[in-house]
RNA sequence: GACUUGGUAGCUCAGCUGGUAGAGCAACUGACUCUUAAUCAGUGGGUCGAGGGUUCGAACCCCUCCCAGGUCACCA
């Protein structure tokens, strides 16, 4: 990284002021009439050629062929790339064929928006083009963009393809590799057709606090923040679970809510700090309802993406068409490990890890290391949808005892391609055992639990109001949407993915130049020589400064005046 | 957090046992009226991630740090 401009960004700066000075707006403000898009033209002109004989269209410049007074150029707009075809004699009708020859050919760039009106037709190579009558730039570009080159069968060559460059430049990403586009259009028909499928249920879309000022809702450790009027201590939530069942207290049927949730923990593929999350919960319905409803979503939602239940993801084709196969959490372990933990008290599930080499710490209960286990043994192999059915009671603490099974709670996680996707409970509704399962995650905190649930005094006070029985469930939409667009990234289905900040490296500024006495002008010349701070620049050989100067000058051709020797001398005082 | 791989021109990458930094694309100058990874001729462009050390000499060897990818740990 070069600390001043490169040479490519100071001649489009230059462009720009030719530009200005010929009289062209280079960021007009009025709009620009597009009444076509390359997508639709692709799509209907081949069938009727009398379409698209007086268009306006515009996009940015992406690649450019010139051939003397005749040029070939591709625009980008929003739904692919267009051919154009723009010849001098057209352009520019009259004697003056600046608009074409300096303005086209000289001052224009790749990276450049510019608008076109002309008519549609086919080329002697057989490619659909826009013949160019009148072209107008609608925004220049400073910064030269990546040149990502593809022949024929889609073979791309350079590709930019650096993922740090990626993340921290979407803008670019997105602009040069635009078939990317593709995972957030299918992200964002994910989240409407659920939303969709909910809304046609009766089902409504709400808002709960992302500040909270009790984590609740899921075991995570939370990002803190700090209100300054109230002066007290927020968290920004990890779920929204004990605010949406107090909307079920509050007489609603059924709500849902897709919203971002914050977890303060690790980063790596699967893992962003900031995630969306959907949780609905719907009253008089339980936990097997809620897995019907899930085969029925998952289905459409795959339907809708790609007019199939069956996904290919990586090296698997899944299929989301229901029913799913279903397995206690007891079954899970014995058909992958051939061992029944169901009736183990927490000494024999100690011994167990032992034999199967799973490392445990005395902080553990039964609840987790049965979890353990599971995480290690059976999670992997659950590839096409799986249902596991009945948790062991010490780790959820807010679901609702099995109908049934002593120590079990009625609670299923969704689990596709060896990853879990969603969780749901028949939920809790009796409050005394409610405080009485907050109570037990206090001890297990005691006992080093870091992530054991905080006691929500308020959400109890809730409960004992009455709330009516509920089926809730949790959703992860970026490893839907990871499932949905085969990818094997979290990072590649999310617009921003967080990012260390980057390192600026220390600049003086205009002003701190300005107060030595240097010229305005000559102070991006100093940057360029390498003297990024006013301190390195007095260390420097006045002298030899002064002339460097002048080299300078004549090696940027600069048409500045060189301070004089007295002038410079000062710089150093 | 641990281990590991990488950071060189606007982009993608070479750079041998330490000896004056290279290529393709992009850019610039010129030729060219249906090209398409356009072509042809010529030119410029680098704090080799940052800082220290070893050396006559470091992109290269050593140390520290920064950033990213991968694996693992934690988690959804």
């Amino acid at each position: 990284m070069s600390i001043g401009l490169s040479e490519q960004e100071i001649i489009r700066r230059e462009a720009l002021q030719q530009l200005r000075n010929l009289g062209i707006n280079p960021y007009p403000a009025e709009a620009y009439e597009v009444n076509v898009t390359t997508e639709e033209i692709l799509k209907n002109y081949p069938e009727d050629k009398t379409l698209y004989q007086n268009i306006s269209f515009a996009g940015r410049i992406m690649s450019r062929r010139i051939m003397g007074s005749a040029s070939f150029a591709e625009l980008q707009d929003s739904t692919g790339r267009m051919q154009v075809y723009i010849k001098r004699d057209e352009i520019c009708l009259g004697e003056d064929k600046t608009l074409y020859n300096t303005v086209f050919k000289k001052l224009l760039d790749i990276g450049d928006f510019v608008g076109v009106k002309g008519f549609v037709f086919t080329t002697q190579t057989g490619e659909i083009s826009i013949h160019v009558l009148e072209l107008k730039l609608l925004s220049k570009s400073l910064k030269p963009l990546p040149i990502v080159k593809r022949d024929e069968e889609g073979n791309i060559f350079d590709g930019f393809t650096d993922p740090e460059m990626r993340y921290r430049q979407r803008y670019v990403d997105l602009t040069v590799n635009p078939d990317l586009k593709q995972i957030f259009i299918k992200r964002s028909k994910v989240i409407s057709t659920m939303r969709n499928y909910f809304d046609a249920q009766g089902w409504m879309e709400v808002e709960t606090p992302i500040l909270q000022p009790i984590h609740g809702g899921a075991a995570a450790r939370p990002f803190k923040t700090h209100h300054n009027t109230l002066d007290m201590p927020l968290f920004l939530r990890i779920a929204n679970e004990l605010y949406l069942k107090r909307l079920i207290v509050a007489g609603f049927d059924g709500v849902y809510e897709f919203g971002k949730m914050f977890r303060n923990e690790g980063m790596d593929r699967t893992h962003n700090p900031e995630y969306t999350a959907m949780e609905i919960y719907v009253a008089y319905r339980d936990y097997i309802w809620m897995m019907g409803m899930v085969e029925e979503c998952l289905e459409k939602v795959a339907l809708a993406i790609h007019a199939s239940s069956k996904v290919t993801v990586g090296t698997y084709e899944i299929d989301f068409a229901g029913p799913y196969e279903k397995l206690t959490m007891f079954e899970s372990i014995q058909k992958y490990t051939g061992i029944d933990v169901s009736e183990l008290d927490e000494a024999g599930l100690r011994q167990v890890c032992l034999d199967l080499k799973i490392e445990t710490d005395p902080s553990m209960g039964k609840g987790k290391l049965i979890d353990e286990i599971f995480g290690e043994k059976v999670e992997g192999n659950l590839i096409q949808p799986t249902f596991i059915t009945d948790y062991p009671l010490e780790m959820t603490p807010l679901a609702k005892k099995h109908r049934s099974k002593e120590g079990l709670v009625e609670r299923f996680e969704l689990f596709v391609n060896g990853k879990e996707i969603a969780n749901a409970y028949s939920e809790l509704n009796d409050p005394i055992d409610q405080r009485a399962r907050f109570e037990d995650q206090l001890l297990l905190a005691n006992r080093g639990d870091e992530e054991a649930m905080a006691t929500d005094e308020d959400f109890l006070r809730a409960l004992e109001y009455g709330m009516p029985p509920t089926a809730g469930l949790g959703f992860g939409i970026d490893r839907l949407v990871m499932l949905m667009t085969n990818q094997s990234t979290i990072q590649e289905v999310l617009f921003f993915p967080q990012m260390r900040t980057e390192k600026k490296m220390k600049v003086a500024s205009i002003a701190d130049y300005e107060a030595l006495g240097v010229p305005t002008e000559w102070v991006p010349v100093l940057l360029k020589m390498g003297f990024n701070t006013v301190e390195e620049l007095k260390a420097a050989n006045p002298n030899k400064v002064f002339n460097d100067l002048g080299g300078m000058r004549k090696k940027l051709k600069l048409d500045i005046t060189i301070p004089s020797k007295e002038v410079v001398l000062e710089w150093f005082a």
